[in-house]
RNA sequence: GCCCAGGUGGCGAAAUCGGUAGACGCAAGGGACUUAAAAUCCCUCGGCUUAUGCCGUGCCGGUUCGAGUCCGGCUCUGGGCACCA
């Protein structure tokens, strides 16, 4: 036996023989049983976090337990390196982006090797090189002449003094994060992507995932697509000067319409403000504040009254046109009708500004009056108070009411999603430029694909926050490519997250001289895919968009089910807490990493990360608890490095203690397997190892004893097995300890013995009224009916019988007996 | 504000389909070994004045022979809200 476990240097041998031999190199072309395993790969801020840690060992235990089962394995990694942190580097430390990202990405890969998670780094990925975005320059051109690509004006957090866009993130407060300065909505023209035309199919393509991805981010994705069914409603203007038209999900509430609320933005109020000073007032102050829905939704309900009437496009009522900051241009029409008895928000803005409020909807038959209200009444209910639709139900009356305007010219059925398009403008330095072209004399044209890729400069020393692409006559100046005539180049760059919606795709053909080849649909989908719950909407709908771009692109196979989606299975993880909240700088909470491999090594640091919680779940960092997993790898090791290879033969027949200890082998195989394939609760699969390993030391022993020792050979070697998804290292050492041929890596996952696992006894629980009363042995194979009566007859049940007669008698097979006494 | 989760011992958790609440680990206490310490090993470990008993899974109520698990309401904590990634 040599000296004791020193996981530096082991770790160290261990991570050599694996680069020497290759084995977690994927084949170009796997064979029928492929598994492509992924993490989500991580920005490059330049240090590991605990939150890499736990998500890289979910995803290598995963693709170390289907490399066992005899797969083709795919698991890749690499970079998303465009993005705003290294612009706020180059600003504060003078390093240009590329320079300070390039650094980062060595640092971190040599951190994440240490790890010795199973890469095939040979298919690594940095999107912020040419050869990575250039195609999605071309992708964005196949897009422009499908039309999936337009222009239009949109709204930004601006920032008066640094005079440039910020990011909603950059607003804290109301105020830009560097200047301080009270940020502004401005209106300007930006790149979006078509998102909409895939909404159906998007929301679709969700049944397909079911059972396969976590039911909570499906239920987001539906709410965030948010189909729902209603009606357009025009509403003549008084004068006769045009219509305004809502969008509502309510039309059965139409003749409860007591006013018009129109968005600040809307055209209506930007004209009306002309000659109205007071609404001009309030249209500038609703300019204030961030962009985000979240501000929008939360700031304090304010209205202004336009000062024009329009027509009920029933009644011919005139109803007041109001502008409320909370009705938002991006979604519907911008303008919704308002029914404050019937619609909660409605109803505190009427009261705020004593608007009148009709009922039309009744639940029981009784009318309150209006004054009597405390709240809206939301629900469905039997209409009142509208004419010829009186005593219709909700639901019918949507559909009369929307035919009799449809009729009137004045509406139509219509359904609307919440969804809306993907505004992929970014007015910054660090990402792919948006290849197109301004002319002024042929307008807006697409950069030719032969002149792809669009390089980003990399030489540019940051001195503020304005992109310096705007500056850099190099790079701005084109020649048309229609008239050959001076025009300028466009200088947005793509939100980032365009690169990681496609990355994964990429991954199978790192190296193709197109976007995508062959090699994609041979790998393709991926199994596994695995990354935080924070994703959860717009990562992963962006994803599932771009795959379906590529499908029309005809870069992935169209007529095979196989290609719906770009992820099988989703696992999102949970955070990484510390103290309760998450880790982070500014808390001075964190942990790193780095630390707790250099002091315990990699295996401790993912054995840890793997048993303290369940993958989904928040995971609380406990120092003491690293310990603990530390102390259980020594154990392990003593216990394996303690005992003389060869295992012996096992005799025809055990003794009782090694069939039991056979049995409990052969139970934790079943267990792990479960926990690792299915549940993918990876700690109790630790913990079931844990209890083998325990039950493993107490026989260690008794060696001279041959059945024990021999079923205790068997135990070591499935132990190992079972523990080299968690801590791959020591289950390699031990292996060949064990006098293994080959790597663990490459050997086979143990296999249950379902002879080991037969019982003669079962302990059965006895309850009298749902109460645990008794714990008794039964042979296994009583039929229900034969436990019953050996139950009712036991000697030591009479005392809880007291002679009374059950009223039931319920069997649960194998598990307990409820007896109900009168 | 809207959408989605979660709440179980001193702590992290387990309980897979409605069927033994607390597996496994951490911490703590006691003991063995040691000149001593560390390491290691063994025992105890939800609460209640006795234990074949009663209570106990955020709070209130319901369904059921039986509820941590299902239903209704509340509360607290976390994630997302379209320009952080």
């Amino acid at each position: 036996m040599s000296q004791s476990y020193d996981p530096q240097s082991l770790e160290r041998s261990i991570q050599q023989r694996w680069q020497d031999s290759q084995v977690f190199r994927a084949p170009a072309k796997p064979g029928p049983n492929k598994f492509y395993a992924l993490a989500m790969f991580p920005y490059p801020s330049g240090q590991l976090h605990m939150g890499h840690v736990r998500n890289y060992s979910i995803v290598d235990a995963i693709a170390r337990y289907q490399r066992m089962l005899g797969k083709d394995v795919l698991h890749p990694m690499g970079w998303d390196a465009f993005g705003l942190p290294a612009e706020n580097a180059a600003l504060k430390n003078g390093v240009a982006p590329a320079q300070w990202t390039f650094a980062n990405i060595e640092h971190m890969r040599a951190q994440l090797q240490r790890l010795g998670l199973s890469y095939d780094w040979s298919r690594e990925i940095t999107t912020c090189t040419p050869e990575y975005y250039r195609w999605e320059q071309w992708l964005f051109l196949q897009l422009w002449k499908k039309n999936l690509v337009y222009q239009k004006v949109s709204t930004v957090n601006w920032d008066p003094v640094d005079q440039t866009v910020l990011a909603n993130e950059q607003v804290v407060d109301g105020r830009g994060w560097r200047s301080g300065a009270l940020v502004e909505r401005r209106e300007i023209n930006q790149w979006f992507l078509r998102i909409s035309a895939y909404a159906d199919e998007l929301l679709a393509g969700l049944e397909g995932l079911e059972g396969q991805w976590p039911e909570q981010v499906l239920a987001m994705q539906r709410n965030w697509i948010g189909r729902s069914e209603g009606a357009e409603i025009q509403f003549p203007l008084a004068d006769g000067s045009g219509s305004i038209k809502v969008f509502t999900t309510r039309p059965d509430t139409l003749l409860g319409v007591s006013y018009l609320a129109l968005a600040p933005e809307h055209p209506i109020c930007q004209q009306a403000a002309q000659h109205n000073a007071e609404l001009a007032a309030f249209l500038e102050r609703c300019k204030l504040g961030g962009v985000s829905e979240a501000v929008i939704e939360t700031q304090e309900k304010l209205g202004a009254p336009l000062g024009l009437d329009v027509l009920h496009p029933l009644t011919g009522e005139r109803l007041p046109v109001w502008a409320a900051n909370f009705v938002l241009m991006s979604y519907g029409e911008g303008a919704v009708m308002s029914v404050p008895a019937h619609d909660q928000r409605d109803f505190e803005f009427a009261r705020k500004y004593t608007l009148p409020i009709k009922v039309v909807i009744t639940q029981d038959g009784e009318v309150p009056p209006a004054e009597a209200l405390t709240a809206a009444l939301t629900k469905p209910g039997i209409l009142v108070h509208s004419g010829p639709f009186d005593g219709l139900d909700s639901e019918s009356a949507k559909k009369r009411i929307t035919e009799a305007l449809a009729a009137r010219g004045l509406g139509a059925r219509r359904i609307q999603y919440r969804l809306r398009d993907w505004g992929i403008s970014r007015q910054r330095y660090w990402g792919t430029p948006i290849p197109m072209i301004h002319c002024p004399q042929c307008g807006v044209l697409p950069v030719p694909e032969r002149q792809l890729p669009v390089l980003l400069p990399t030489h540019y020393q940051l001195k503020d926050p304005r992109s310096p692409l705007l500056d850099d006559p190099e790079f701005l100046e084109v020649t048309c490519p229609q008239c050959g005539g001076p025009a300028r180049r466009e200088t947005d760059t793509m939100d980032t997250f365009v690169e990681s919606s496609w990355y994964y795709a990429r991954f199978t053909c790192p190296d193709a001289q197109a976007m995508l080849d062959e090699r994609a649909s041979h790998w393709l989908p991926v199994d596994q895919y695995v990354g935080g719950i924070e994703h959860a909407v717009l990562h992963l709908l962006y994803a599932r968009f771009f795959h379906r771009l590529l499908r029309d692109c005809g870069l992935l196979p169209r007529q095979d089910s196989r290609f719906d989606e770009p992820f099988a299975r989703l696992l999102t993880q949970g955070m990484v807490l510390k103290d309760g909240s998450k880790m982070s700088k500014s808390k001075g909470n964190t942990v790193d990493p780095q630390g707790i491999i250099d002091r315990y090594g990699a295996d401790t640091a993912r054995l840890f990360i793997l048993f303290a919680a369940p993958p989904e779940q928040s995971l609380e960092w406990s120092d003491s608890a690293v310990e603990g997993a530390h102390r259980f790898l020594h154990r392990v090791w003593r216990l394996v490095h303690e005992y003389t290879p060869p295992v012996p033969p096992q005799p025809a027949s055990l003794g009782d203690e090694a069939r039991l200890l056979r049995r409990q082998i052969h139970q934790t195989i079943d267990r792990v397997s479960q926990n690792l394939a299915e549940r993918q609760h990876f700690n109790v699969a630790i913990a079931a190892c844990m209890e083998l390993s325990n039950a493993l030391a107490k026989a260690s022993g008794r060696t001279q004893e041959q059945d024990l020792s021999a079923v205790l050979g068997e135990g070591l070697r499935t132990l190992v097995l079972l523990l080299a998804p968690f801590a791959p290292h020591l289950a390699e050492d031990c292996w060949q300890h064990l006098g293994e041929e080959g790597l663990v890596a490459q050997a086979r996952w143990p296999q249950v013995d379902p002879a080991a696992l037969a019982v003669d006894q079962i302990s059965l629980v006895i309850q009298i009224n749902g109460k645990l009363r008794e714990r008794l042995e039964f042979p296994a194979d009583a039929a229900p009916a034969k436990l019953q009566e050996l139950v009712l007859q036991h000697p030591q049940m009479q005392r809880h019988l007291q002679n009374k007669t059950p009223a039931k008698v319920i069997v649960v097979p194998n598990r307990l007996i409820n007896i109900v006494l009168p």
